[in-house]
DNA sequence: GAAATGCCGTGAAACGTATCATGAAAACCA
DNA sequence: TGGTTTTCATGATACGTTTCACGGCATTTC
């Protein structure tokens, strides 16, 4: 019962069942073992209620079964769905998972990268804003929407055809001019291309669309400006909106109700994310629903594949949601 | 650029240097140093890019600077805040987290302590839902909300206070007949003294309530029928409701509207926990708010602490939350 | 029935680090 | 200056595991 009563080793279960240190390895790790001998050892096993020690183990072996993930916080909904199911995924093959929130902030995220060469983690999942990481090549990395390289695994969910899914949506409502909004402004980001393809459904459809993106920094109270420049006689310019983030769409409800604008009597609001604020409830505004337990499981395993180079960026379907229910396109 | 060049090591660094292998681990370590010695390895290492391997330190000190955290999941937003600040509380102390996610299954809870024992963790931060847990003895070990013995800190927000300010609250806003509704049945839990401090007002403030508790495992449903049987002339029979959790007063409410009552106009209602859908923005219901980041800072602080059995059972304030604004009591 | 083959138990050797006892040099004191 | 203390570099050791070469034993093969 005293709080340093040693954990027994290896060496104390050889001892107690009167065989060698190997033979013990060896019935841990499930290699072949006489059936005698097995017995033995799985008794002293129990007897002296040993547990493999996993420093030992991880120093010898050079593998933690470890794999950072690396990910703004988990305060937005969609991370904290994100991480759910990576942690998922990565139990299922027996690996365990190191969170690393880097807060939005770029230095954070190359510690946290640092910290992976310290062999405490055997791959990394990232999901950075910083354009200009620098992806080490000694360790696997897979990052979720953001690409960098032909040689860096990028998942991503079909975000243009998302965004061509949002623009249909609209004109399916009846809207007949529309706009899009988006904070963050790295082009070759992934999820940009939401907006490519929600311009190209619209130009498609013949929809009017106009379209204002928030650089990084920049206040997001211009976007209380625009919205208002936009409105003559109480009435908004346009009555569809398609938004780049649940996060955001949430934000611009907001504004927009504060406005005395009606969602969606008066506007459409399409988001994207799929972002639900508990596990099987309403959705606070339409939005383009992420794949998010694909992402994950493809995350996962592309990170734990040997071949890693040869994997190439994934793309999962995008499903729409809505007020009240679920539509797969 | 190879994948396999293996990382230098101490060894390695000391050769370059020209020093000993215990010289490079002091300066490493912090520890006194001669000026000339000290450059000759700190250039060293710079030359080589050396990184400590973490599990060579872990094997030699036994320790892991890793902290588990046993939560449900991250789905609910309260555990995503505590993951959140827990984390942060954590790395302040230049330790790491591993999530474990039970989703309410005793056996993985019981999993997760034995992984402990692998010595992969310093410590264990829980927030399970078996009271009949066999808590190690052998390893740090604190709870959120459950007590289980004097021996095993406990942290909890002052719930009974909390329960007593919705009580407070209600009456403030006018209603004249409360109700109080909750799930769970384990009555050892500290979350349960928001019930006790809920009746406990009322009865002095002499306000009229009602109790409704769903034992584990009870369908949902039962608090709808409850609801109904509460209903004449489409009117509810009390106009004040406290819910134990927000996650369930957002399912209430849905209830609720479903059956054309208004919420805030015919029904008060108050949640607990304090979540807001995102970061900085307006909450979904009212609620009593949890000082999160007391709590996950008590947490870590008391868990990292040597002298544990000596740190009694921690209390925070809890401080309301209603519609658009924050008031503390 | 002897040689060849396969099976499996053995003990030693690493993995990379922190620490400890040792001893030498430097600093101090009288 | 001689003795005593302090400082600090050294090299060996141990942490607990997996793996590897070795060899003993039993089973097969012609």
């Amino acid at each position: 019962m005293s709080k340093q009563k040693n954990a027994p080793t290896m060496a104390d279960v050889a001892r107690e069942a009167g065989v060698a240190l190997g033979t013990v390895s060896r019935v841990i790790n499930g290699k072949p073992v006489g059936k005698a001998f097995r017995n033995k050892v799985e008794q002293a096993i129990r007897r002296l209620g040993y547990q493999y020690n996993n420093s030992g183990r991880t120093l010898r072996t050079g593998k933690t079964n470890t794999i950072a993930f690396i990910v703004p916080n988990t305060i937005n909904p969609y991370f904290a769905h994100l991480v759910h199911h990576i942690n998922i995924a990565l139990e299922k093959r027996d690996c365990k998972m190191l969170l690393c929130f880097t807060e939005y902030d770029t230095d954070r995220e190359a510690e946290f990268i640092q910290m992976a060469r310290q062999k405490l983690v055997d791959g990394i999942i990232a999901l950075t804003y910083n354009p200009d990481l620098t992806i080490p090549d000694n360790i696997p990395f897979v990052t979720i929407d953001r690409f960098f390289s032909a040689s860096v695994p990028c998942v991503a969910s079909d975000n243009f055809g998302g965004g061509a899914m949002a623009a249909r949506r609209l004109k399916a409502l009846g809207c007949t001019s529309a706009a899009f909004l988006r904070i963050g402004s790295t082009l070759t980001n992934e999820p940009s291309k939401r907006r490519e393809g929600f311009i190209s459904a619209c130009t498609e459809m013949g929809l009017p669309y106009e379209v204002m993106a928030l650089e990084d920094g920049q206040p997001f109270s211009e976007f209380e400006h625009f919205l208002r420049s936009h409105i003559t006689d109480h009435r908004l310019a346009f009555d569809g909106l398609f938004i780049g983030t649940d996060y955001l769409a949430w934000e611009i409800i907001k504004l927009l109700r504060g406005m005395n604008i009606r969602v969606p009597e008066d506007v459409q609001v399409i988001g994207f994310d799929g972002i639900r604020m508990f596990g099987d409830q309403e959705p606070v505004v339409s939005t383009i629903v992420q794949p998010v337990q694909e992402i994950a499981e493809a995350c996962v395993s592309t990170v734990l594949s040997d071949r890693l180079s040869a994997v190439p960026s994934l793309t999962c379907l995008a499903v729409r949601y809505l007020y009240g229910g679920t539509t797969k396109e």
